[in-house]
DNA sequence: TTCGTAATTGCAGACGATTGCACTTAATAG
DNA sequence: CTATTAAGTGCAATCGTCTGCAATTACGAA
């Protein structure tokens, strides 16, 4: 392995003939010093190619200026925006940012807070993964006193900031979107039932329902796994139903649109037979045909948020009390919904 | 700010009444340790909730056991996927990893170097930005011995490892494709002429048409600025071209994506009209319709690759001498290059 | 000339973990 | 009962940077 030696203080000093103190007073420009020390030091380093050693100067500080953050997964075009965002902040704002998925592992989620509270960082930022039904990681942290901003997969009891999304407001405009559509029997394909989103996004679907006065059916709604595999078998068990429903709301656009290629091969026509609307403005549900109508959540603008929540409290401009900020979402009409 | 106070070794030897450099034996397993001495250390260790400062650690070592990761943008699913076979090669093998987006920029580029390097990462994993026309930065990395491997956008002169695909292999096979669906007059859209990819997938387009006997001619040679507003413009330009091509192979898919939506928009059917191809495989293309045919790259495959060899060359598994890794991609025919 | 004071600079200890070496015991051999 | 040796611990230095305090020097004032 090569040596990759950096230049330090010490050499600068050597070489100089003044001691390790007065480098690193000449690099901080100190004014208790000379300025023609100062300048030949300063020429020095740069003529050396000195640059600080940031671990030495955390270990020193107590302070990594680097983040945590810990994501479901990166291939998601949801997340990778949110990673964006948090990057875009922290590194104008001074810090480095480790990043971690979980792979929507409880385990692995587990293992990533250890690995990034060993690595000092200064705060985390995390979104749980789909298996985390247990929450001690979590209040071990609160009580640990390290800072962290759950976002858009939070656990809602524990004492800490969060961000999320409108998610039951979403969920009733995109409901009742389809409603006003003439859609009265309206299915909604949810994920597992634990999840945060699941229920909100329930809950929207419900109130939107009733305010419209269609009666609750439990029937109609139905839980896949989110896999490939129990996405189809909701999209055909949705159309063995009878009377067949008129309209589905699928909790996140991939099941949207895994159900629409079913129905596609089934010769099924959207939105004419039946209509179909997602969440989350996946980047394919723009391409897909037809083009999915769907709920819009601003990823990078929940990154920054986020982060920007927790740079606040970790420099002192907000206070340590947990805020709730909630985004909200935008209905993106498009052609898969509007049947009349 | 909270505190977010860590335990460390030293309040752990006042506590036992032991030296610090005993508790650093036990929990290292030491065997010049009187057995109930460590049992009570480690011990004690558990019951603080004891997690080792990686920061001392890696001051001392001089290894931080950290990579840092540079792509041009993280929400670009193939940058994603090559992230996520960095993360996890990584993780195993005992090292974490830092990642920085240049956005493209060259700036931005160097100055996530600077920072990563500061950091005290162990090695550098990176993709070139798109603005990248200069290489000052790479060769200072490599003067100062800085171990690290380029992948995918890489530059060939310097003397250091890269993964690359074989993107002549590539655009030969889905040029080669085109023609033998009996497409003749085939047009390639390509990026910015500097870029490494914009070369190589161009040589196999080259390579194709001169396989099937057909001349080459340049003004089939098309150049997008990769913007949405670009793209849509070649996609016009090709519609006024007289005679009218009857195929066009894009540099990347999201360039064809653009294409076909602005060709559909004006009635042109694909694949009657004209024929198209792409090259990544995007989960888009799999979904728009017609379903775009494109060349398959496993960016997951290419980031464990990329990480696994710097790795053996920091731990010495592997010389320091600069290896070319090449993988091959796969042809993925859809029903948008299926015209008789 | 002598003293006070300001301007410069160096010393040493700290951050947390590690490790070669020296030291203290206690046990064993002679 | 003393000498030898091994077992078990502690000391101190190290990684690179920072900073309170002490030390040195020089300068002007009395």
């Amino acid at each position: 392995m090569k040596k990759g030696h950096q230049v330090t203080m010490k050499e600068i000093a050597k070489k100089l003939g003044v001691s390790v103190s007065t480098i690193s007073r000449a690099l901080k420009d100190s004014p208790e010093l000379h300025p023609e020390t100062k300048r030949k030091i300063v020429e020095a380093a740069k003529e050396m190619n000195y640059h600080p050693n940031l671990l030495a100067q955390s270990l020193r500080i107590s302070r990594s200026k680097t983040l945590g953050v810990i994501v479901p997964e990166i291939t998601s075009h949801f997340f990778a925006s949110c990673i964006s965002g948090i990057q875009d902040i922290a590194n104008t704002r001074g810090y480095n940012v480790m990043i971690c998925q979980s792979n929507e592992s409880l385990e692995q989620e587990k293992a990533n807070i250890q690995t990034l509270v060993s690595s000092q960082v200064d705060g985390l930022l995390i979104s749980l993964s789909r298996e985390t039904n247990q929450y001690d990681h979590l209040y071990d942290l609160y009580e640990r006193e390290i800072n962290f901003v759950l976002f858009d997969r939070v656990q809602e009891d524990i004492p800490v900031s969060k961000v999320t999304f409108n998610d039951m407001g979403g969920a009733y405009q995109v409901v009742k979107h389809l409603l006003e559509n003439g859609s009265r029997r309206i299915v909604y394909v949810s994920g597992p039932e634990d999840l945060y989103i699941s229920k909100k996004r329930k809950e929207g679907y419900l109130q939107a329902l009733e305010e419209f006065g269609v009666n609750r059916d439990n029937s109609l709604i139905k839980i896949t796994d989110l896999t490939e595999a129990g996405n189809i078998k909701v999209a055909q068990e949705i159309l063995n139903m009878r009377p067949r429903p008129d309209a589905v709301f699928c909790m996140i656009d991939p099941v949207a649109v895994d159900v629409m290629t079913e129905w596609k091969s089934q010769g099924v026509k959207i939105p004419e037979d039946i209509a179909l609307a997602g969440f989350t403005n996946n980047p394919t549900s723009a391409v897909v045909e037809p083009p999915l109508t769907t709920v819009a959540q601003p990823g990078y603008e929940m990154g920054k948020l986020a982060v920007g929540h927790l740079l606040d409290q970790l420099d002192g401009i907000a206070s340590d009390d947990p805020i709730s900020i909630v985004l909200e979402t935008t209905l993106v009409p498009r052609k898969s919904s509007q049947h009349f």
